[in-house]
DNA sequence: TAGGTGATGACATCGGATGTCATGAGGTGT
DNA sequence: ACACCTCATGACATCCGATGTCATCACCTA
C-alpha cells in the first residue's frame, strides 16, 4: 500500500471548493483545507502557489488548447474566421458536464475581490495565447493585440451568460450570437473619421 | 503649526513608487515605505486597503468621469458613436503631463504578478462603468456588456502603445486608429453564419 | 540490497493585514 | 475662555498567508 492517499492535489481542490462555498473564502484557512484533505499546510503550498490558485489550477490547459487550434486552422483564413473557427471548437468540445461545477465556482469567485483579480489574470493569459496565435499566423502586432483581447471578451461574456441561463442554450450558440452582435455594433454605423 | 505634516496620502504614494522602482515591489516592506514618509504601518493601511493599492488610488476618478461623458453625450448617438465621443474626450483631456509617471508606474506593475492582477481589476471597473453608461442609455444588456469590455480593450491597448511610443503620437490619435482597426477587422469579412 | 528519487511532514520565520485603545491638535458652541 | 467633539495618527497585539530548510520514508532502479 502507498505511503500516502492518492490524488493529493484533487483532494485539496475539492476540499477547498467545498469549504469556500460553505463558509466563505476569507473565512477558510489553509490549515482547515489541509486538515479536511488529510495533509499539511506546507503541502498545500507545494501544489498551489497561493490560496487562490487552488480554484484555477484545473483550467490551466485552455490557453494551450486554443493556441493549438489556431495553429492548425487553415492558413488562408483571416483573423476573424480563425477566431470563429477556434472559439467554436472550444465551445463545442471543452465544457460538457462542467455546468454545475462552474456555477458553484463562479459564486465563490464573485464573493471575493482577490479571487476576481486572479480570474481576470487567467482571462488575460487566454487573451495572450490568442494574441500569440495571431502573431504566429503573420497578423500584425496591433491587430493581434486588439483582436486577441476582443476574442477573450466574447469568450468570457459567452461563458458567463451560459451559466446565467443555466445551460438552456449551448455555449456554442451563445458565442456565435455574441460574435455576430459585436460585428453588427461595430459595423453598422459608417466611420466617423474616414481617411 | 499642524500636529502632522500635510498630505500623508501623497507622501505615501510617492515614497512607495520610488522604493518599488529602486528595489522592487516584493522587496519593499510597508514599514520601509512609512518610515520614508514619516508615518507608521497602521496609517498606511488606513489610506490604502493593501500594499498594491498605493499604486492605483490616484486614478480612481477615471471611471466616474467616463460615465459622466457618456451620460452627457447626445441622446441620438448609437453605441459606437457614444463610445468614440467619450473615449476621445478622455484621451484628449486627461493624460497631459502624465507620460513619464505612467511609464515608471507601468514598469513597476509589469515586474509583479500581483500588481498586474490589481491593474486588471481596475480595468474591469472601467469596463463596468462604460457598460453601465450604455445601460443608462437604453442599450440592451448583452450589447452593453460586450461593447463596454471592447471599449476598455481599445482604451488599454491605446494607452499601452502610447507609452511604448514615448508620446511620439497622441493618445487620441492612437485611440482613433485602434477603433478603426477593430472596425475593419470585424467588418471586412462577410459573416460566416448568416441568419 | 544498496542507493537514488520525489512527495510529504515538521518546524521556524517573515511580513501583510486588522482590531483596539490611546493621544492630541483643531474646530465648535456657549 | 472653557469644555467638548472630531478625527487623523500612534502604539501595541495578533492572525494567517507564504516560504525556507531539513527530515522521513515508500517506491523505483541497478
Amino acid at each position: 500500500m502507498s505511503r500516502w492517499q492518492p490524488d493529493a492535489r484533487g483532494r485539496l481542490e475539492r476540499a477547498a471548493l467545498e469549504l469556500f462555498a460553505r463558509q466563505g473564502f476569507a473565512e477558510t484557512t489553509v490549515p482547515e483545507i489541509t486538515a479536511e484533505a488529510g495533509l499539511t499546510t506546507r503541502t498545500f503550498f507545494r501544489h498551489f502557489a497561493d490560496k487562490r490558485e487552488v480554484l484555477f489550477a484545473a483550467e490551466a490547459g485552455l490557453p494551450p488548447f486554443i493556441a493549438q487550434l489556431m495553429a492548425e486552422a487553415p492558413a488562408e483564413l483571416g483573423p476573424y474566421d480563425t477566431l470563429t473557427h477556434s472559439l467554436e471548437t472550444v465551445a463545442a468540445t471543452r465544457f460538457d458536464g462542467l455546468l454545475d461545477y462552474l456555477i458553484a465556482r463562479r459564486a465563490v469567485i464573485r464573493s471575493d475581490a482577490g479571487l476576481r483579480e486572479r480570474e481576470l489574470r487567467k482571462q488575460e493569459v487566454l487573451a495572450e495565447a490568442i494574441e500569440q496565435g495571431f502573431l504566429d499566423r503573420g497578423v500584425d502586432e496591433v491587430t493581434s493585440a486588439l483582436v486577441g483581447r476582443m476574442a477573450a471578451v466574447v469568450f468570457n461574456v459567452s461563458l458567463d451568460r451560459w451559466l446565467d441561463l443555466g445551460g438552456s442554450r449551448t455555449l456554442l450558440d451563445l458565442m456565435q450570437e455574441h460574435l455576430a452582435l459585436t460585428r453588427v455594433t461595430f459595423a453598422a454605423t459608417p466611420p466617423a473619421h474616414s481617411s
